[in-house]
DNA sequence: AATACATGTAACTAATTAAATTACAAGTTG
DNA sequence: CAACTTGTAATTTAATTAGTTACATGTATT
């Protein structure tokens, strides 16, 4: 398993505002950029919209960051793009035999652990901005 | 997405060793505990015989601990189960345009922040025993 | 107001993956 | 050797994700 695309894709569109600020993104030029079809780029920017990152108007080209791109973390992304369900990280089977004493509590005993491991990773998300990445890319490219 | 609940299985098992070991514990037994099929238990029974976790003998029923279950860690049991593959917890899209700036750095870039977020996630599942959920089991089971 | 081009979104298809099932080989014990 | 076990491969089923198509709606320009 593997967490969704949208998350890296979500982070390409991003970081194309900045980068590419000189000429204007359409929904048409990011998918040609990040290599898929236009409407899944617009599916995403329309999260990355609902999650006030970004503003974006119905039938005018362009995209806009919404704040500071150096206050908009990994995590906001993350949530934004809806990879991952609320404390669903990790799944657990489903009924478990109710006569065992395992099968009783283990839902409820594992739980608690898996929430606190997928809270670490969260946590580590919001230390990264997506000015962290911009700047990696500027540092990075090959001119 | 979520992680396999070969996860949350490979727990209950080993579980079910220390809180049923009055019995034998076969992997038609632990199957009506977990609430799935023999042959599912069966592989990944074997997944944590490989991981070095268990001890079980071909033809002869039971499991038992390979170490003090105390020192065995709910990392010990993830990477043994293979819920998720090393340093791909997170997926980048495939094929970005090399022509565009963001295109031609993401993955490198993005590759490290996500390999810090899976790491984190990662230790913190390394600081939790099979022990902490056995007591936990003991301690929340309606008698 | 008509044309051209943009976003927004729903419905459908294809591809991938996980889980369950079936079947049987091989080991062990009495 | 009979009964029962683990080990494992092959198959089916179910669920999920990504990609595609189509079109409604919004905007700007002439």
């Amino acid at each position: 398993m593997s967490i969704s695309s949208r998350f890296s894709v979500g982070i390409h569109i991003l970081s194309l505002i900045e980068l590419n600020k000189n000429t204007v993104n359409t929904s048409e030029s990011i998918a040609e950029s990040v290599n898929t079809n236009a409407a899944v780029i617009r599916k995403i920017m329309g999260m990355l919209k609902k999650a006030d990152l970004i503003t974006v108007q119905p039938g005018v080209a362009g995209i806009q960051f919404a704040r500071d791109y150096a206050e908009i973390t990994l995590l906001d992304v993350y949530n934004a793009v809806h990879v991952v369900k609320d404390n669903e990280l990790f799944s657990v089977h489903s009924n478990p035999n109710p006569n065992c004493i395992v099968g009783q509590t283990i839902q409820g005993s594992v739980e608690h652990y898996f929430h606190r491991a997928q809270r670490a990773m969260e946590d580590e998300l919001k230390t990264m901005t997506i000015k962290d990445v911009i700047d990696d890319m500027r540092r990075d490219v090959q001119s």
